[in-house]
DNA sequence: CCAGTATATAGTAAACGCCG
DNA sequence: CGGCGTTTACTATATACTGG
């Protein structure tokens, strides 16, 4: 059904209420990614045909030629709708993908190709050679607007103009201060000074953490890192390309942002000497021990220079999986360090 | 104790991506 | 195609480390 029928996501969305529909969605995994390789190379060799003429398969705009080559990769991913493996490969697969930075020049022939063809995405990727996607990313995020755009360190004034946008947008409306926000109608009302993804970065990373802490900036502890580290082991992903951020932190251990938690997690990663060969479950063996075993140093320099120590007690007997041996010894390394 | 240097982190920007 | 989210790269600054 999935790998067969076409599908719209209102269609997916209807086939979920009423027909009990199960169906992967979000972010491909690194492992699926391999997968639809897999499957297209398979294709390819059976029909002994030549890259080209995958290619060709892949972008034409004839439906029903592809029709068999569609079907045949989708069953090689786990619950993914035909549409979303569809626009998936096509975009894995575009000649024009992953060009890196913007050059004036290209800024200057999009701006151009923008006034003379209007938002007509197709077209202006075939002047300005990039994809479609990428040109229409471009403008509207970097291009349009660009005379009133702001960039580089936030004024206590904007910071507070945010907060309070943020505030009226949240917790005026009964919401958690982290809840879904527009960010477009944000960027907006920041009078268009700051983008989308600042105004969304700022808040997520910066302020709101800020504000959760009461007040002052939370320092990333060696017990964060362990909790992160035993967080991500105990989902049990075969990669780390699966892990659903935004569901990691709980409510005893929420003011970093999913955001945050990533880029940690990249950090320490590349910690690990050599880590680019290895499994996931190779590298969480390593990092379970190095985390566990690396003590905060003692009576901590470290405290001085956190303003504000936030409670670690909640934190830890928030986590009743993870204690074993290891959370006990985490429980009484901090709670001799703040009070 | 200090200066000089290596390394970690925070803040920012932007590429990259999925959904309806 | 417009909407928004996610992931990675870059860079300035803070912190840790080292030899003198």
């Amino acid at each position: 059904m999935l790998a067969n029928v076409w599908m719209n996501a209102s269609k997916l969305a209807e086939m979920v209420r009423t027909q009990g529909l199960v169906y992967k969605k979000g972010k491909f995994s690194a492992i699926e990614d391999a997968q639809l390789r897999t499957a297209i190379e398979n294709f390819r060799v059976a029909k002994s045909m030549t890259d080209n003429d995958i290619a060709n398969l892949i972008f034409t705009k004839d439906r029903g030629r592809g029709e068999a080559f569609w079907q045949e990769v989708t069953s090689s991913v786990h619950l993914r709708p035909i549409t979303a493996v569809y626009h998936h490969v096509r975009r894995l697969w575009h000649p024009m993908r992953g060009q890196g930075k913007w050059v004036p020049a290209e800024d200057d022939s999009l701006r151009e190709a923008v006034a003379y063809l209007g938002q007509q995405w197709e077209k202006i990727s075939e002047r300005v050679g990039r994809s479609a996607s990428d040109c229409r990313d471009r403008w509207r995020n970097h291009l349009e607007g660009q005379d009133l755009r702001k960039s580089g360190h936030w004024t206590k004034e904007e910071e507070e103009e945010l907060t309070r946008i943020v505030t009226e947008l949240t917790v005026l409306q009964g919401k958690e201060m982290d809840s879904e926000i527009f960010w477009g109608s944000v960027s907006h009302r920041m009078g268009g000074r700051r983008g989308r993804q600042q105004c969304r970065i700022k808040w997520t990373d910066s302020l709101c953490t800020q504000i959760k802490n009461e007040g002052s900036k939370p320092r990333w502890s060696q017990l964060d890192a362990y909790i992160l580290v035993h967080k991500i082991d105990s989902l049990k992903v075969n990669d780390d390309s699966e892990i659903d951020w935004k569901k990691l932190p709980d409510e005893h251990w929420n003011i970093w942002s999913a955001h945050t938690l990533q880029r940690r997690w990249l950090t320490m990663k590349r910690s690990v000497k050599g880590y680019e060969d290895m499994s996931h479950g190779e590298l969480m063996d390593i990092l379970r021990t190095k985390k566990a075993t690396t003590p905060p140093p003692q009576n901590a320099p470290r405290s001085r220079t956190q303003k504000q120590p936030r409670s670690a007690e909640t934190i830890v007997d928030s986590d009743p999986e993870e204690e074993e041996e290891l959370g006990s010894s985490a429980v009484q390394r901090t709670q001799s360090a703040p009070a």
